[in-house]
DNA sequence: AAACTATGTCGTAAACATACGACACAATAA
DNA sequence: TTATTGTGTCGTATGTTTACGACATAGTTT
């Protein structure tokens, strides 16, 4: 994706792209889920809830906040964690505007050329 | 992924990682607006419409085809492509769960311990 | 200060993704 | 039949991701 010629396609569809990678992995997924099932602060301790090594956990987590996904506050010695809850309300709106695009075409049927 | 200790996330978590694995590409979100765009089901020559050549376009066509968001019909000498609308409804409904949870989850704020 | 604890960063091996030329094949056209 | 055309598949070079041990760093405790 990054050799890409990423310059023909559009921001949109190269931002959508971008989210939905950070989002390709069950780790990351989980990672969201569960920094969202907590009504505060979720200290660095993540990996402890995953079955991954604290250094890779601490990968997927890179990789989130270098979306603005998620946010880590130092405090003293451990660090909280916390989903950008704003962000990932414009990113809910770009994904269903995606999929409404995507459900709301024309099926093939009797009518069209072929019958898929 | 496919060498994650896979079998400790949710089914759930894999499936929505495994269709945000098959968006993670700018030329696959294209892709699927591309067929969106056309009231019948467009032949196979996407690669004429993107900064791609054909054969990795092929191979693009042939990720989305792996999880049946979309499907081709053979005509003759050409191919008919068109979207699973169905299935995408599904994984919209499937999006929308995910980051409603995300979205709804209490945030850090001033009687939270950290001020992210 | 010395030991400990919670995190981050580096290096690296193995797996995967991306991109594309070259070849294969089946359907149609000449 | 032979040529042409539209698609698919194979091989492969290069880049990226995943995973984790080992080390570095900074705050805390003793």
């Amino acid at each position: 994706m990054t050799y890409a010629k990423t310059a023909f396609f559009t921001q949109e569809q190269q931002q959508l792209a971008r989210v939905a990678k950070a989002l390709a992995h069950p780790a990351r997924v989980a990672i969201v889920q569960l920094l969202a099932s907590k009504t505060t602060c979720i200290s660095g301790d993540i990996a402890a809830e995953l079955p991954l090594s604290r250094t890779t956990v601490a990968q997927h987590l890179q990789e989130l906040k270098a979306l603005d996904l998620i946010r880590g506050e130092i405090d003293g010695l451990t660090v909280c964690y916390c989903l950008n809850t704003e962000l990932l309300r414009r990113v809910h709106q770009q994904f269903t505007a995606f999929f409404i695009e995507a459900t709301t075409s024309a099926t093939c049927g009797p009518d069209s050329a072929c019958a898929c």
